[in-house]
Formats: structure tokens, C-alpha cells, sequence
RNA sequence: GGGCCAUUAGCUCAAUGGUAGAGCAUCCGACUCUUAAUCGGGGGGUUACAGGUUCGAGUCCUGUAUGGCCCA
């Protein structure tokens, strides 16, 4: 940096200062400090804390400068406070380092008495206060913030500094996902850890990441779910269990998909979907009313209420309903290619029957799914990891949870019968060999260990990034993730 | 992948094809209860990048880069 000869003229300003303020014998980088107080404690105890001496840290993000005293806004993890800086005080030296050597954004450890001043701010009137890090960089506009939003995402670290609600957003993600832990420990499901690098990414319909192993030397895979290895946990005994963690998928980045996202799985023996649309509504309602003290929540203009029960649609029922398209009318791939036909589907895969009811309810069905709706009883084609119902062998005991149009989660009563799950790979197999790339791998391992013996259970995935998009209005993944993927910059 | 839009000072934004500006930030000066403090004065630009048209381009054209929105 200091090698750029490019730098604004505040840059150069500030790294001048920094030898100013060494050769005064202080560090302008700091050490630790012995913090007792936040700007949230002052704030909401001033008239109790009032006359008491406190010390705070946090960074200076605001001047209003007097003459002979200065005011100046600190913010630390808890919010803004203000400090009042006198020269009759400090002494006149002091008031002078103050003054000309402190810039917005620097981080000062300032001790001091509490007190409210007329207009009723409660404030820190400083009696000692030191640099703990000078900011080389200035602050972008205080009013305005940082807006463009290609530089809040890439520098995310000033977005959080000058966008307090921005780190609400994140706050609340992390809310709730404690939340999610401590529901699951207390129903007795366990939270393991399955590998990320794996040699058959297994699971879901995506293409994955591929990278090297150098000492084994083979090719790896970055996992695209977590699915296969949890259900081999069942067969284990470990009758309850459950993953929250990264998966990733090579695909496009929009609104809705970052090429890594957060993912929980749920896999509970001897229940079916209907026991994980009773978990997937409750967890989400008491999660809500957790995070957000209410079960209603505002999307993108829809008020949406949490509390279940919520909707149940079968999928047939739905097809017939938006798009007008009943289960005789797309028996047969030929059928299916008529139908694409008629309705005019941009298929972008070619149009067999399971591509083209794929197609139909995301456009058709999905989007009109504003209340919390389960989806239920998808075709076996695309479902091939679920169960058949029984007596109607073409669906399966499964549901997708729409809210505000948007997927929040998949779930299904698993397949254990381990002889048609090799026959629904080998359809897989078959859809791989004509192309299509996100087609299921056919997992040799997962099929032993079903041979074994896998009791029966419902399984349910839920996106987390989705989950809080709709807890905390945003429109776009990349609001509810600290570092979303970027294009390099040269 | 296609279409549309954006890119101008550290930040937020202006500027009929004709001298690149404002607010904040910054610097100098005044000011001891301000809070988007106020008042006076100053400095700061490869107009994303590379070409082209033109007497003259931030502005028009072509391409590239990054981002956004819509479509697929």
C-alpha cells in the first residue's frame, strides 16, 4: 500500500500522521484496553450511571467540533455513544492530540464520567483516552452510507461498519441457527459432521465443484449434499441425526443461489414426511417467534403468517389448478413433449416427463405459493430418493414448503428398499447418459449400506440462506451472506 | 446464454456534443451542550478500460471489464 503511488491525498495524510503520533511516544496500533462499559449500557443506565466514571472502545465515526470541545459518535458491538471532548478538561495538550491527530474511523479505547447533556444524549465526558488503531482509509459518506453494491459486498468489513442494519441481518442469521441447534439437541437428534470432499457427490440434482488429491491422486468433489451420507448414519443406529453446514453447486449466481450455501439436513427412523411437516412448521413458527417475536412476518409486499398448520397441496391437485395440466395428460415422455409443445415450456433440458413437470411447477405452481404451502406427493421420476406411496407406485411420500413463492424445503419418507433405490439410480443413470449433467450419481456404497438394513424415516432439508431471506426481508441471497461469491477484480 | 441499465473526486450524486460541478469527507480560520452542528475560505478528477466519429466527447459509435435488473 505504501508502495502505491496512487494514493488520495487523505491516504497520504493519514500515514504522515502515524510518525506524528509515534514520535509523541504512543502506539498507534494499540493494545488491549480494559473495557467495563458498552454504548448499549450507557445509553440505557445514563440517569443511574450518571457522575460514575466508565471506559469504552469502539471506533469514531462522527465529529462535531466547538472550538475549545468537541463532540464525536463512538460506536462499538452494541450501538453508538456519544463523547464530549473539552479543552479545559483534558488540558490543553491533550485537547490538542485530540483534536489533530484523531480521524473518523480511527479506534480509541476513552475513559470518563456519564452524563446527559441538555438536550438529553446521554454522553462520556473524557478525561484519558488513547489510540488503539489508526484508520489509514477514510469512512465513506456518513449520511448516505455505502450504497454501490458491488463494493458492499466485496468490502463487506465497511458495508458493517457504516450500515448498522446491516449487521442486524446477521445477527438475526445467527439467531437463528442457535435457535435451530437447540431445537433439534432438545428433541434428541444429534449433530454430526459428514465429508465435504467427496469422491461421489451424491444426493440432490447439481452439478459439483470438482478439485485434486494430490497424495491419492484422484479427483474429488465438493459435496452438493449431505443426504446419502446421513441416511448411511441410520443405518448405523444413529436413529436421530441432523447437519448444518456448507454445500456447494456449480451453477449460476443470482437473487436466489450463491455457488455456496448453508444447508440444513434432518433424518429421524421410524417417522415419515407427515411427522416432518409437523417438525418443518414448528420449527419455523417457534423459531420466528424466537428471532422475531412474531409468527408474521412482511416478504416483498405479502404478509405472510407462520402459524401453523399450514397449506397442504398435493402436487397433482396444484398442477390442475395453475397450469391447467392433469396426471393423464403426462403418463409418457411423448405426452410430456406435447404438452412443452402446447403450453409453449422454454425447456432448456430435453422434454421428458419428468424435466417437463419439473418445468410446470416452477413456473406454473411455485410462484402463486405465497402462504406456507407443503407441496406433496411428487412423481417418482423426479424423486429418487423418496418412497412410494402405497397403492399409487407413480408418487412418491414427498413435499417441497413454498413460502412467498420461494422453495424453503424438501423433504420425503426415504427410500429403504434397497433394490428399487438401485433401479431409481439406474433411471438416473439413464437420464446422465442422455445428457443431463445434474442427474443423481449412481452411489454403489449407499446401496450396501441400505443392503443392511436403513429403518424407516422422514428426512427433511431446509435452506438456511432462503430462511433468513424471508425472516429478515431481503430480496437477495447475497444479503444473508457475509462474503456472497464475487467475480475476481483485476 | 440473451436483453436493458449503470460505472464521473474518498463516499453520495449533477453536468443540450462546447471551461467537469455540488453535498459530505479532507485542509485553513472562527466557535466550550452539539448531534446530518453552524459560519468563512482552500485543495482534490486518466469521467471504468481500449479504440473510433467529430473542429471539439463525461455526453455519440464499437469492443472489453465489473455490477444491477429482467428474460431463459
Amino acid at each position: 500500500m505504501l508502495a502505491d503511488p496512487n494514493l488520495s491525498e487523505e491516504v497520504k495524510r493519514r500515514i504522515a500522521k502515524l510518525d506524528q503520533i509515534r514520535e509523541m511516544g504512543i502506539d498507534p496500533f494499540g493494545g488491549p484496553y480494559p473495557v467495563d462499559s458498552t454504548a448499549e449500557d450507557i445509553s440505557s443506565r445514563c440517569d443511574e450511571l450518571s457522575g460514575t466514571e466508565v471506559s469504552i472502545a469502539g471506533r469514531i465515526t462522527a465529529f462535531r467540533q466547538h472550538g475549545r470541545a468537541t463532540f464525536a459518535d463512538l460506536r462499538d458491538r452494541t450501538g453508538r455513544i456519544q463523547i464530549y471532548a473539552r479543552e479545559n478538561v483534558l488540558g490543553e495538550e491533550e485537547y490538542a492530540k485530540f483534536v489533530d491527530l484523531l480521524d473518523l474511523g480511527d479506534i480509541i479505547g476513552a475513559s470518563g464520567n456519564v452524563f446527559r447533556t441538555r438536550k438529553g444524549e446521554p454522553t462520556v465526558e473524557i478525561t484519558d483516552w488513547t489510540f488503539l488503531c489508526k484508520a489509514l482509509r477514510p469512512l465513506p459518506e456518513k449520511w448516505h452510507g455505502l450504497t454501490d453494491v458491488d463494493l458492499r459486498y466485496r468490502q463487506r468489513y465497511v458495508d458493517l461498519i457504516v450500515n448498522p442494519e446491516v449487521k442486524d441481518v446477521f445477527v438475526k442469521r445467527t439467531k437463528i441457527i442457535s435457535f435451530i441447534r437447540k431445537y433439534l439437541d432438545d428433541r434428541g437428534f444429534l449433530e454430526v459432521e459428514t465429508p465435504i470432499l467427496q469422491t461421489v457427490a451424491g444426493g440432490a440434482n447439481a452439478r459439483p465443484f470438482v478439485t485434486h488429491h494430490n497424495a491419492l491422486d484422484i479427483d474429488v468433489y465438493l459435496r452438493i449434499a449431505v443426504e446419502l451420507y446421513l441416511k448411511r448414519l441410520l443405518v448405523g443406529g444413529l436413529e436421530r441425526v441432523y447437519e448444518l453446514g456448507k454445500n456447494f453447486r456449480n451453477e449460476g449466481i443470482d437473487t436466489r443461489h450463491n455457488p455456496e450455501f448453508t444447508m440444513l439436513e434432518v433424518y429421524q427412523a421410524y417417522a415419515d414426511y407427515e411427522d416432518m411437516m409437523t417438525l418443518c412448521e414448528d420449527m419455523v413458527y417457534q423459531c420466528a417467534l424466537e428471532v422475531l417475536g412474531t409468527s408474521e412476518i412482511e416478504y416483498d409486499g405479502h404478509k405472510i403468517d407462520l402459524t401453523p398448520p399450514w397449506n397442504r397441496v398435493k402436487v397433482w391437485d396444484a398442477m390442475e389448478m395453475w397450469a391447467g395440466v392433469s396426471y393423464d395428460d403426462l403418463r409418457t415422455d411423448e405426452q410430456a413433449e406435447k404438452v412443452a409443445e402446447d403450453l409453449n415450456l422454454k425447456m432448456e433440458k430435453s422434454p421428458t416427463k419428468a424435466n417437463v413437470i419439473n418445468k410446470l411447477l416452477d413456473e406454473k405452481v411455485e410462484p402463486y405459493l405465497i402462504e406456507p404451502t407443503f407441496l406433496m406427493d411428487y412423481p417418482v421420476e423426479i424423486s429418487p430418493l423418496a418412497k412410494r406411496i402405497p397403492g399409487q407406485p407413480d408418487l412418491t411420500s414427498r413435499f417441497e414448503v413454498f413460502v412467498a413463492g420461494k422453495e424453503l424445503g424438501n423433504a420425503f419418507s426415504e427410500l429403504n428398499d434397497p433394490i428399487d433405490q438401485r433401479e431409481r439410480f439406474l433411471q438416473q443413470a439413464k437420464a446422465r447418459a442422455m445428457g443431463d449433467e445434474e442427474a443423481h450419481v449412481f452411489d454403489e456404497d449407499f446401496l450396501t449400506a441400505l443392503e443392511y438394513g436403513m429403518p424407516p424415516a422422514g428426512g427433511i432439508g431446509i435452506g438456511i440462506d432462503r430462511l433468513v431471506m424471508l425472516f429478515t426481508g431481503s430480496t437477495s441471497i447475497r444479503d444473508v451472506i457475509l462474503f456472497p461469491m464475487m467475480r475476481p477484480k483485476v
